[in-house]
DNA sequence: GTGAAAGCGCTAACAC
DNA sequence: GTGTTAGCGCTTTCAC
């Protein structure tokens, strides 16, 4: 193994100095500097990050926190992408990514806090976790820079990053209700979620300012689950026949909902038009294609990276980071 | 900071013994032991992670060197079912994942080895990329121990993991034949890739075995690219319209396969049946649903790990591990 | 501009 | 069973 002690023997020049000169510091002579250079390439010499990270007490590690990896699971890509996006701009300034998952954490019994700490992670984004997690919740207590994906939270340490949810809801409701339905029945997440709070609140608002009255019982809850989503499907649509339309919370509940309807012997968007939430590849895919709401995860992931890098080097950073959304028009969607 | 110096304070003792304690070493008395975790429970010690790997010149950290972790790309859920087995044993063991990409080893000209190295990364999983890569190819040559998913190669530090792709392409063909199909043509990948090279010859063999002359130009190769494939599926098709069935080294080949199929107004599986390979989620979500060969990506993420840890600890270990494979029979293939 | 020396938190001879 | 000591590779005062 090369070391700087290598290059300065060879240098005949002490370990400062190579030490200086390889960081970048102006006060080494401009000749020293280029000599030290050329013998670190020509002998190889690489950095040992696990000294570096001792001796300056913080490695130029992000960790990302996340529900799990799952097996079966991944299937709507967003956890992919989330990673890639954080992992394309971690890489550009030279930063390390880390995983964890809190299926882990209870398994063994570790909080996010004492992961960070243990392997000298500065920060984190913490995607897809309840916010009632008791080690989410010391997390966020922590001094550790956090930034969460898709649900807000005050704090000192603490920003966040997502669409505008309640009002990419509302313009799918409308966009619904442009279509001249009057009947429109949304499959929602968890009643606690965030994102499905505020995806409620603009379904809701997008009714009223149309003048449409909401009757009861026109919202269900699927937990974000796909079997779920086609039973809550078939018995919303049982229930309410009148109905027309579905807005559903996430692209995966809309494909289960597609499902339960062709099963239902109705066809789509003869019978019932729908539209999805997310943008994931397989809306793309589907007979026929999901209209939907497009999120960016992969920007998303960038997105909360930067964020996290300014705070954990104290730049001033906005609380809460809004990205764009938009409306994908495709083929589950008909005028009446 | 809480370190063993703490504990080693607070208890009346030594670091040295703290640090036998805590490592589980047989020579220290049990009650001083017990005491010992107590005391770090209390004050809330942490491993440095950094520090111990520096003494003990490792760390327990796993590489993954991919293409690249694409931001369009990861439709067909690969790199995330291979990467969550990885991580799912990795935890176990209580290891790390580091991971690395081709794309940003070329931006910035650092080699796998050098990154490797840099990170204390005892081992590398090497996951879709070619191995003609020259960094690729230093990384095989290196001390390295390396676990080439899909790819074989003969070395000493190497070993790989995969399925048996000539026999799952056979018998793909095969179950083509039994449909009484006679002129099946293919959509492979790249000419010089491993698993286009073996899945071509299992497709041949089918052929052969059941005595069917293979006609020249059945065979196309798309680059295991979605666009390629629907011009390639087209022109196929096209050339030799007494084709019955198409064999598609990918599942994303065979969907835009699909699409080029419906574009020429034929329909699947009434006209042209059609036979995937990898069993992605988009596959099962398709009109009509992909029949197709499935490959466990979570389980062989998870062998590679396996795999490489063995080799870290100079375990004897087998060179070649092949994992199950199996058709799923869906809605694209017709019996004539 | 450069060097000597201390020390980050930990493990591992070696001695007792 | 336990302690003393050295040292992993690096950065950073502080002196010159």
């Amino acid at each position: 193994m090369v070391t700087i002690k290598d290059i300065a023997k060879r240098a005949g020049i002490s370990i400062t100095t190579v030490s200086r000169a390889l960081n970048n510091y102006d006060d080494v002579n401009e000749a020293t500097r280029e000599r030290i250079f050329n013998i670190a390439k020509e002998i190889g010499y690489i950095p040992n990050r696990a000294a570096q990270s001792l001796v300056m007490k913080k490695s130029n590690r992000l960790g990302i926190i996340l529900t799990e990896l799952e097996r079966n699971g991944g299937k709507d890509n967003i956890v992919y992408r989330l990673l890639s996006g954080m992992y394309s701009y971690a890489e550009t300034v030279n930063y390390e990514v880390a995983l964890y998952t809190s299926s882990s954490a209870h398994q063994r019994e570790k909080s996010f806090v004492q992961f960070c700490n243990e392997h000298n992670i500065g920060g984190a984004v913490v995607a897809g976790i309840r916010t009632d997690d008791p080690y989410v919740k010391e997390l966020l207590n922590s001094e550790l820079p956090c930034v969460l994906i898709d649900l807000e939270k005050e704090g000192r340490n603490i920003s966040s990053v997502s669409i505008d949810n309640k009002q990419a809801a509302k313009e799918a409701t409308i966009y619904l209700i442009d279509h001249n339905h009057k009947h429109i029945g949304m499959i929602n997440g968890r009643k606690a979620a965030a994102v499905s709070i505020e995806r409620y609140k603009g379904y809701k608002e997008a009714l009223d300012d149309k003048g449409i009255v909401l009757p009861e019982n026109y919202v269900v809850y699927a937990d974000f689950m796909e079997d779920m989503a086609y039973d809550m499907a078939k018995e919303l649509l049982g229930r309410h026949p009148e109905i027309t339309a579905l807005f559903c919370a996430s692209d995966l509940m809309a494909l289960s909902a597609m499902k339960a309807i062709k099963d239902m012997n109705l066809s789509i968007p003869e019978d019932i038009s729908i539209i999805g939430f997310d943008n994931i590849p397989l809306s793309e895919y589907s007979t026929p294609a999901l209209t939907t709401v497009n999120q960016d995860f992969y920007l998303m992931g960038e997105a909360a990276a930067i964020q996290l890098l300014k705070m954990m080097q104290n730049e001033v950073a906005k609380k809460h980071i809004y990205l764009e959304h938009k409306i994908l028009a495709r083929d589950s969607v008909r005028m009446i």
